[in-house]
RNA sequence: GCGGAAGGCUGGAUGGCCGCGGCGUGUUGUGCCCAGAAUACCAAGGGUACCGCUUUGGGGACAUUUUCCUUUUGGAAAAUACCCUGUCGCGGCCUGGCGUGUAUUCCGGGGAAAACACGCCGAGGAAAGUCCGGACUCCCUGAAGCAACGGUGCCGGGUAACACCCGGGCGGGGCAACCCGACGGAAAGCGCCACAGAAAACAAACCGCCCCGGCGUGCCGGGGUCAGGGUGAAACGGUGGGGUAAGAGCCCACCGCGCGACUGGCAACAGGAGCGGCACGGCAAGCCCCACCGGGAGCAAUGCCAAAUAGGACCCCCGCGCGGGCUGGUCCCUUCGGGGAUACCGCCGCUAGGCCUGCUUCAGCCGAGAGGGGUCGGGUCGGCAGCUAGAGGGGCCGGGGCAACCCGGUCUUGAGAGGAAUGGUCAUCCAUCGGCCUUCGGGCCGGGGACAGAAUCCGGCUUACAGGCCUUCCGCGCAU
RNA sequence: GCGGGUAUGGUGAAAAGGUAUCACGCGAGCUUCCCAAGCUUAAGUUACGGGUUCGAUUCCCGUUACCCGCU
């Protein structure tokens, strides 16, 4: 689902410092990809629910990440919407903030991952990676 | 103007920044494919002429050194080196595997994925529910019929087909415009109809009413009767008159009901001379009968390519159990005729034993595996196809038809993802809601954008839906 | 995506077209000095909305929620 993302150097995101080193930010593709993450650590914001895990080495390269999103969160207009904004999200964050070798998996929440404020989102994904992070 | 009925359209707009999916073109051009060249490599096993190293036996001649005897020649012993001839092993070498082989590099050609650039396209009227009908694919099947099961159910037409649509009929609702209807058959048969009520389906009679008989004179028995009573969703058709012991279609009139010649209509059905004399309650979304339709499963169908690991079949090499033999090889003995051995090599042949179920018999299978190499087929992850041009959609024109729809012409349009694109964010405008101010023109602030997201495709149905716009029609009120 | 099923007190289950039943639990009361046990009693939109029928938990249609299978 997540094609990847361009490599974030140069022509993109001239705002934000581009990273030293382009990793590659892919999506996670397979069901135990997803299990896996949530067995690892895991940290609630208000806007979503963030799962990390540190790869066994030899798995794949660069950052993965995932989204989902449970029927709580609405019909299928309202899940895709979570995902959407949780998918900007994450190109705007991840490269940043984001440590090559990990999978992510973005849990989207009924009404507060779409009607909370964009920055309000990206701060709390920022929040969510260190602290899962700062954990190891 | 108010209230209503029917049909249709639409489903926020513009811009900035950042981004997504598909296709096409170009650039880079690696993985990969094709053709060629060069170099290197390929196990176990087998062979051993030759070469190198090594273990060890026999022989040889001379040389050197040391020791001893003699001390002139010389002799003896030991060591070293050399030569010849065997021998244990290792390596080279040959063979084997070995081929359309593998690997690397280079030259030429083709060229995924990816990146970049440019261009084009990118959700709906319901994409939804998955309720019908099809297309398409696989499975079963010789064909047809019957049965079973499921479905449809007024008639005619439309359609690829339908449970859909159109027109008509009948019934019901509304003053009307209009709307709604699973609307075949209950005299083919079976079943059910609680409670109440005398009685619930075809015959019967509780209270009554009337007549006769009896006596104990207000009760009993027999007969007639269904007008009245009450029950219920439903009760031997209703009203009036005649009639009678009391009554009753018993008779009459009108209404209702049934049958119905004939007439109209393709038909559903409508009208209806005449006849009957009241019989035939309801339920088929109970079983059923009649007519018609239907094989099953579904794109997660299906087809193709195809890692790692495990397992299967076959081939080659190697190896293993038993027995015997051979003009073989090797070794031993030999009176040189031959005889014996055979762990090992080559060739030939075979079963002991095990498995199933408690026993027997028969049959079958394994039986020689623990290795190395190769080929083939199945097949998982994964990939590709199916996959979007078709009973296509839309506009306009012409023709047929009351209409649904059909025929012809012309122009235009065309998502194809796969943890799943079609977006995120900001600003302005637009529609709208609330509050405040108002000089009633408007202004300010805040909220806020219906239902809902393609997943093989198409025709319907059903359900959800903020608003806005258009057309036609009906009723009432007012004005003319 | 495609296909199939279920819904009845708080929980688990029954019910043939005719009064919704059983067990456990919960609330109240009686009994007891108190508790337990026992006895009495209350609580239901039969998931929701229509239809057929005199009458629907049951039959038919639609909606919602939940569950299951196929990769």
């Amino acid at each position: 689902m997540t094609p990847p993302e361009a490599p974030e150097d140069g022509t993109a995101t001239e705002g934000n410092a581009p990273p030293a080193v382009s990793v590659c930010v892919t999506g996670l593709k397979h069901r135990s990809d997803f299990l896996r993450a949530a067995k690892a650590r895991r940290q609630g914001t208000k806007g979503m629910m963030v799962q990390g895990r540190k790869r066994a080495p030899g798995e794949a390269d660069g950052i993965r990440v995932g989204f989902t999103c449970s029927k709580k969160v609405g019909n299928a207009v309202a899940r895709n919407r979570a995902k959407r904004r949780m998918r900007e999200v994450a190109r705007l964050v991840l490269p940043d903030a984001g440590r090559d070798g990990w999978d992510y998996v973005l849990i989207g929440r009924a009404e507060a991952t779409a009607a909370r404020p964009f920055d309000k989102l990206q701060d709390d994904l920022r929040f969510a990676l260190s602290k899962i992070h700062e954990a190891t």
